[in-house]
DNA sequence: AAACGATGGTCAACCCGGTTCACTATTCTC
DNA sequence: GAGAATAGTGAACCGGGTTGACCATCGTTT
């Protein structure tokens, strides 16, 4: 007797860890973690030291020609307060500037300075590079496929809950 | 003159914007995100609240027959510490029980309180209510399609770096 | 069997990125 | 022109992560 009765109790249970496995959502967090985990060495290696997960919410919401601070907040779906944090970091290590908006007195436009546009190429390109990686892998045709699927799913309109 | 001088400059700056957004990296997180809010929401409505990255981290990594908890740091990518401070919160909160190992009486094992597995169930459950709204809109079989590219890309080994 | 390095857990101090609450300055609306 | 709404800020706090120092136990090596 020993490691081998239980059969019922064990199956179950690693039928179990199959089901957990198969969640799309969890499969979608763990690719996601791929892509940026080697993206972000890769950026570290072009010189791009502690861009997290903060300082991108920023940039993504950030239009190329300037957006005030409450719009990049509300765009990220983090508070006025969290943005500004994070663009003091990003505007002392000159990734952005910050300027007051010349049609609100009470607003601020922030937008990139130079590095910071070296910067969002750069996450461009190692994007690209990742991309080409995994293309290698699982081919050019899934990786396309891929990308159009995640784009319809992300135009689609769900039904509110 | 106004608003259309510029045109090139304006055009370059839109077709930036483009190649940003057909970043597939990108375009995973914010699938995870849809998928993730959704579920979130209907897991509290089944009345489990506080269940964010860092309790999922852990229970993702915890095994249904149990874990030490310094292997759920090492699955999880997170020092000891980190581990601890969870396991703790989620064991106030009834989620998981912590024993010390039989076989090392240095370790602890953490495993599930029936209120946890009622959780991982629900999970699983919730997980699959949005899979198949997100199928309602975009097809069942494209939904299968993107389980099993995610799952290849998962699978693939990749090279180092 | 003793000794010693490696390992599992814990405490404490700290950091970062988020929150809420309270507030000022400006703009919008009527 | 008064009053509501909005943009930004400061301060206090919290959650979840880190590092560093430490103890208890285990495994291995003499």
């Amino acid at each position: 007797m020993g490691r081998n009765m239980n059969n019922r109790k064990n199956s179950t249970l690693e039928e179990l860890e199959a089901r957990r496995t198969a969640i799309i959502g969890r499969q979608l967090f763990y690719c996601f973690q791929l892509f940026l985990d080697r993206a972000t060495i890769k950026l570290q290696r072009r010189g791009h030291e502690n861009i997290g997960m903060a300082q991108s919410a920023l940039l993504r919401n950030l239009d190329f020609s300037g957006t005030q601070l409450t719009t990049i907040a509300k765009r990220a779906g983090v508070t006025k307060q969290a943005i500004i944090k994070i663009a003091r970091d990003l505007h002392e290590r000159r990734y952005i500037k910050i300027v007051s908006d010349p049609n609100d007195r009470r607003g601020k436009i922030v937008s990139l300075t130079p590095k910071g546009f070296r910067l969002v190429n750069d996450v461009m390109e190692v994007a690209a590079e990742v991309e080409d990686e995994v293309a290698a892998v699982i081919g050019r045709k899934e990786i396309e496929n891929l990308r159009a699927t995640l784009d319809s799913l992300l135009k689609a309109a769900l039904p509110p809950a």
